[in-house]
DNA sequence: AGCGCTGGCTTTTTT
DNA sequence: AGCCAGCGCT
């Protein structure tokens, strides 16, 4: 085989990517800083997974790739693509097959994941327990919550701001490496009289996690970076990687980027992928910056290719998605070529209402089911994950499956954390959090009594088998022995484990049912709780993986579908990043929705919005809708409560962009009841039809 | 001290 | 619709 064959199926951009450096024969591959610039659906997986490839093929040990991606699912890809182009390219005999040398790449993950693993390794060296809880985000505003209470900050005067913006604030503070007023002047206004109670909080928040041994997902970035700033350490975890490969950089913020660079100071193998058009996440701290200014960051500077063409969608649907980009104030402007040429113009379906933009959707996903394009390759995608909820409701009612990313978790849901409590303070006698939640449980248990046998246990050495030589306070009595049974038995090092889960929803069944209205319908939760734990080698392992990559979907109605089985995804487009459909049907295309209407008023965020749709845009490859309803019905939050909205057209829909779009009719109200949804296929010219018969 | 109820207030997107 | 503080009854 010749060198190089493996990259024949790249273009030329692709290929000099993929095979940048200069390889030293059977002994890798020396290389400087790499940025690439993709844009949508150019093949920027690909041309990483080629990259890893040429780098295994060239005799680089798959050990020493750090892969670093933004989701679970996108490195489990790219382990498996650049394993089998590798496999394929050394041919039997010369390598493991494809399925081996993926495991081989063991250092693929997200920057959380890999963050989690080097920590528990290098524990010791940072003064840390090496058996840490990582908090999911429920857990870690808990805590706050918690605290906020003991510190009295649940006042008459005024309300201190909720636990999930307290957390959202420190996150944010944590991740721009700013100071605490920048976050609040820039991102939290309303909160910015709050900065010296918060602070307090903050500190009190860092103490307890320390003492209990809890780290939530910014810890995890932080004990990294702080790792990073140890020139000793941050030589030895760096002289372990030769190649660094980060994926969707512009979504990266600057804790990120400085545990980068203290990586490879050089840039030495770094390779980073990224579109500045795609940045979405900064209100987790993102920094298009990052991206725009990684070349400079080194000396030499990096290189930079750039790739605009596009393999995705039809030249139509670019050119919308070019139109939008275009209005944009500051670009980098790389309008994409459509490879695949000429298609259906996208079209802009104006309803009635909420209930007619669902029927039409649902019209029109079975429709195309009929004509062979599978639930699977049509997605529905939403700004926000309430957006759905009138369209899943007449999907369940029609009998079709689906699955929804983003939204409320699995993790959310409070029967889950009641299971997952009990084994995390199996796990972490210290956890109080977890120890508060349990004991709680018991009738007649509140949070003082859950306190006070905390305490009391603390006081005979945080040991689980203690509990029994506590006398329970009188109200929950009768409930106490069979807790003290369960909790010794999980607490005992040779307890077996995925048996676990099983003991602990035994004795947690009556209490489920007392405490949760439809415990029917969300037992299924627990049930599939029980199936994943087995999964895992340990329970340490599972509670781990569990916080750092929670299942998509709360249980519903129907519980996730089987893998094999046919279903339509419906998405939140943060959710959609880096993922394609057929037909893509995109919901409430109206200004308030999108852009949201908190983006008002403030240039970044609307362009931020700007670029959200333009990533919605571009997940279609043949078809595209966008629905705009007139009339909205917006619950709750708003200052006069719910109410009917009349919304106007979406600011992103400007005439420009108007003119690559195919506008279709307002339906037809009926007698003020049934209406009648617009039809949507491509006009009918019945004469010439008939014309063309003779 | 626990627990259920009332009423005021509420900032979208997620590893 | 859901969070959260406060009240009143047990």
């Amino acid at each position: 085989m010749s060198a190089g064959s493996h990259l024949k199926r790249l273009n030329e951009p692709q290929r000099r990517a993929a095979a940048y450096g200069r390889p030293l024969p059977g002994r890798g591959v020396h290389a400087g800083p790499l940025l690439i610039v993709a844009g949508a659906g150019t093949g920027k997986t690909n041309t990483l997974a080629h990259r890893v490839a040429h780098l295994l093929i060239h005799g680089v040990d798959p050990a020493r790739i750090l892969m670093l991606t933004f989701t679970r699912r996108a490195a489990a890809e790219m382990r498996r693509r650049a394993a089998d182009i590798a496999a394929g390219a050394l041919g039997p005999g010369r390598a493991p097959g494809g399925a081996a040398l993926g495991q081989r790449l063991a250092w693929a993950g997200t920057f959380h994941s890999i963050a989690n693993r080097l920590l528990r390794h290098h524990a010791t060296a940072l003064r840390l327990d090496p058996q840490f809880t990582v908090l999911d985000r429920g857990d870690a505003a808990d805590v706050l919550d918690a605290l906020r209470t003991e510190l009295g900050l649940a006042q008459k005067e005024q309300r201190f701001p909720r636990k999930d913006t307290c957390l959202q604030i420190y996150s944010h503070r944590v991740n721009t490496r700013g100071a605490l007023r920048a976050t609040l002047e820039g991102q939290f206004p309303w909160c910015a009289h709050w900065e010296e109670t918060l602070t307090g909080l903050y500190r009190a928040y860092v103490e307890r996690k320390q003492r209990e041994s809890l780290l939530d997902y910014d810890d995890l970035l932080l004990y990294w970076h702080v790792m990073m700033s140890d020139a000793r350490l941050a030589a030895r975890i760096g002289a372990q990687f030769d190649h660094v490969l980060v994926d969707e950089y512009q979504d990266t913020n600057t804790l990120q980027a400085d545990i980068l660079h203290a990586l490879k100071p050089d840039g030495a193998g770094m390779v980073v992928v990224g579109d500045d058009a795609q940045s979405i996440y900064s209100f987790r701290a993102a920094s298009v910056e990052n991206i725009l200014g990684f070349p400079d960051r080194f000396t030499p500077r990096a290189e930079v290719i750039t790739l605009a063409q596009n393999y995705r969608s039809t030249q139509p649907i670019l050119d919308l998605a070019n139109a939008v980009m275009a209005e944009a104030p500051r670009q980098y402007r790389k309008d994409l070529h459509a490879e695949r040429g000429s298609g259906a113009r996208p079209r802009l379906v104006t309803v009635a209402d909420l209930r007619q933009q669902a029927e039409c959707v649902c019209d029109e996903v079975l429709r195309r089911r009929e004509a062979n394009v599978p639930l699977r390759r049509q997605g529905v995608l939403f700004r926000s994950s309430s957006h759905s909820d009138v369209l899943e409701i007449e999907l369940a009612r029609r009998g079709i499956p689906f699955v929804k990313y983003g939204g409320l978790r699995f993790l959310d849901a409070g029967h889950v954390k009641d299971l997952l409590a009990l084994l995390r303070w199996a796990d972490n006698p210290r956890n109080a959090l977890a120890a508060s939640r349990v004991l709680q449980l018991l009738p007649g248990m509140g949070p003082v009594n859950a306190r006070r046998v905390f305490e009391r246990l603390e006081g005979l050495g945080a040991r689980l088998g203690a509990l029994r030589e506590l006398e329970p306070p009188a109200g929950a009595a009768a409930n106490w022995p069979a807790l003290v049974d369960l909790l010794t038995e999980l607490a005992a090092p040779d307890c077996p484990w995925p048996g676990q889960v099983e003991r602990a929803r035994l004795w947690y069944q009556p209490h489920f049912e007392r405490l949760y209205e439809q415990a029917h319908t969300r037992g299924g939760d627990l049930e599939q709780l029980t199936l994943l734990s087995g999964q895992f080698p340990s329970r340490e392992r599972f509670l781990t993986e569990l916080a750092l990559d929670p299942p998509a979907a709360a249980g519903d109605l129907s519980g996730p579908p089987a893998l094999d089985e046919d279903y339509l995804v419906l998405s939140t487009v943060h959710s959609a990043k880096g993922m394609e459909w057929d037909t893509v049907y995109l919901l409430n295309v109206v200004d308030g929705s999108f852009p949201s209407e908190f983006a008002a008023g403030r240039a970044e965020l609307l362009e931020e919005e700007r670029r959200l749709f333009y990533v919605a845009l571009t997940r279609a490859q043949n078809d595209l809708l966008l629905f705009a309803p007139l009339k909205f019905f917006l619950s709750g939050q708003h200052r006069h409560g719910d109410a009917h909205v009349y919304g106007g057209r979406s600011r992103f829909l400007t005439d420009t962009v108007l003119a690559h779009l195919q506008t279709v009719a307002p339906a037809v109200t009926v007698g003020g009841e049934h209406s009648i949804p617009p039809t949507l296929e491509p006009q009918l010219d019945v004469g010439a039809r008939l014309r063309d018969m003779w």
